[in-house]
RNA sequence: GGCCCGGUGGUCAAGCGGUUAAGACUCCGCCCUUUCACGGCGGCAACACGGGUUCGAGUCCCGUCCGGGUCACCA
């Protein structure tokens, strides 16, 4: 079983060099972590900025882990998000394959050529299975066994892993843009497993095979993998490659002891979509979380993606841990929906509009939501009112601050009632004159005429819109059915 | 437990030896007003603790405490 080191020269040879490549390396669970998602904006965010590569892979080498359809998730979301890669699974691309269980050759050609060059061994031990608090390292037997005993048990077909071999002794020392230089003892180190028994790669193996055949520049990922580093380093090392720029991120957190986990209930992407959050406004906040822009821009808290691209700095990326603030997201939605444009704003409020009313254009009742609701789904518990009346009580009818009580309420109705029986123009000019003019009449506050209007209109406390666009909408039939209806209500 | 990392208001955060320690969210007032919002103005609220270094420390060093990560043939 001798190498074929031409295999090696012509992998080398397709690596593309000289601009910034960055991945997203995303294992195919069927939904996207908010924290998933910041990392692949971040990473997105490096190659734009350095007008570089942006690279799609799919790391699927956990078979046991596979879900139907989970791939098409991560097409969608970043096709949402706008994250466009240049080179993937789906485009092609000069280092392709781009799903690693498609590269599984090459891992195991690799993790031998490694072991010829005296950096790992092959391992004949039996799974260690869990055991409890045992953290002492102890030295596996196999890492001294000759080569030729070792070749020899693999062609008698004995099962092997093929393990790192972790120098004894010495420290290795390696940077991170985020956190600095960092310097280990090799000894803390384990002999850690490159080739599992099923031929498959780790996880860590495949990422330094991948990311160097790939020419990616820099490395993005979360801070758990900080202190494997170490190993990555040594194994680049062990193979005279370049080692890329490390950029470890830290976790987004539910709170300040947990990650946030689907398993916790926490939401995904897709979750925060249906609870009426808007893509750009998730993004922009998500990018905030755990960065913020220096200098002048210091203060400035509305990015588009454009605007990122330009501002995204690796310095301004923080070491701490942040905790979603769900609150705050909400508010970075209202501020995304409020600056719309009254069209944008339809259409995406209509068919949360529609949900509650079928009576009613959706166009005529938007513009009375876009500056109060931060998100789209308090939208059809706004509206309710439009379709049917619903029950409501007397003591609607007071309000201090407007100075109404029953019997004002009263005389108000029996008075509004005709003026806007004799409109024939039913505009909300019409309206709203018809209603001033008649409170100046009758030497009341307009709040005096207003409420009892709006609350026989719309038999609710609070509302979108006033007393006149909610009549305005309703039209002077109806208006006037549940003026009329109030009035009798008023005894 | 070993190793690694982190620690500015409740939350996100600026700060890079000298500042009245920014800003945003939340919360609370006030103004505007046709309810509620929007908008405007104002307010509450922080450098984990202890030692150094320095004329001077949120900023540098050490220790303590607290939190997180990791120690898988999972990623």
């Amino acid at each position: 079983m001798g190498l074929d080191y031409q295999y090696f020269e012509q992998m080398e040879a397709k690596i593309p060099k000289g601009k910034v490549r960055t991945r997203f390396a995303p294992s195919p669970t069927g939904y996207m972590h908010v924290g998933n998602l910041r990392t692949a904006l971040y990473t997105w965010l490096i190659a734009r900025h350095g007008k570089g590569t942006f690279i799609l892979r799919i790391e699927d080498t956990d078979q046991g882990r596979l879900v139907e359809g989970a791939t098409d998730v991560i097409y969608r979301t970043m096709a949402e998000c706008k994250l466009d890669h240049d080179e993937g699974p789906d485009v092609g691309g000069p280092v392709a394959p781009y799903i690693q269980s498609e590269r599984r050759d090459t891992y195991g050609q690799y993790a031998r050529l490694l072991v010829e060059k005296g950096h790992a061994y092959y391992c004949f031990c039996e799974k260690n299975e869990t055991e409890e608090e045992q953290f002492d390292k102890v030295e596996d037997p196999c890492r001294s066994m000759s080569l030729e005993e070792a070749l020899a048990k693999v062609e008698a077909g004995e099962p092997y892993v093929i393990r790192q071999k972790i120098p004894h002794g010495g420290t290795t020392i390696f940077q991170d843009a985020i956190f600095g230089d960092i310097t280990v003892e090799n000894d803390t180190l384990d002999d850690q497993v490159l080739l599992k028994r099923d031929g498959l790669p780790t996880y860590n193996f495949a990422n330094v095979i991948d990311d160097h055949l790939m020419g990616i520049t820099h490395v993005v990922r979360g801070s758990e993998y900080l202190s494997s580093a170490p190993k990555y380093n040594l194994l680049y090392q062990a193979f005279g490659w370049d080692v890329p720029t490390y950029v470890h991120c830290s976790p987004v957190m539910r709170d300040a002891q947990h990650k946030m986990s689907k398993r916790h209930g926490d939401p995904s992407y897709e979750d925060l979509k249906a609870q009426g959050y808007l893509t750009e406004a998730i993004l922009n906040y998500v990018a905030l979380l755990g960065w913020s822009p220096r200098g002048e821009l210091a203060e400035k808290e509305i990015f588009t993606l454009d605007e990122l691209v330009e501002a995204f700095e690796l310095t301004g990326v923080s070491k701490s841990p942040a905790i979603f603030d769900i609150d705050k997201l909400t508010h970075f939605n209202a501020i995304y929906l409020r600056s719309m444009s009254p069209e944008a704003f339809l259409e995406v409020a209509a068919p949360y509009i529609r949900q509650s009313v079928t009576k009613y254009d959706p166009a005529l009742i938007a513009p009375l939501l876009q500056a109060r609701c931060e998100k789209l789904t308090e939208i059809p518990e706004k509206v309710d009112f439009f379709d049917t009346l619903p029950e409501y009580s007397v003591e609607l009818f007071t309000n201090k601050k407007s100075k109404c009580n029953p019997e004002v309420s009263k005389a108000m109705l029996e008075a509004v009632i005709p003026m806007l029986d004799g409109i024939t123009q039913w505009t909300t000019e019409a309206i709203h004159d018809g209603l001033i003019t008649l409170a100046e009449k009758l030497e009341v506050k307009n709040a005096t005429l207003m409420w009892p209007v709006r609350i026989a209109a719309a038999g609710k406390s609070v509302t979108p819109g006033g007393a006149v666009e909610i009549c305005h909408i309703l039209g002077k039939e109806e208006t006037l059915r549940r003026l009329k209806l109030g009035l009798e209500k008023l005894g």
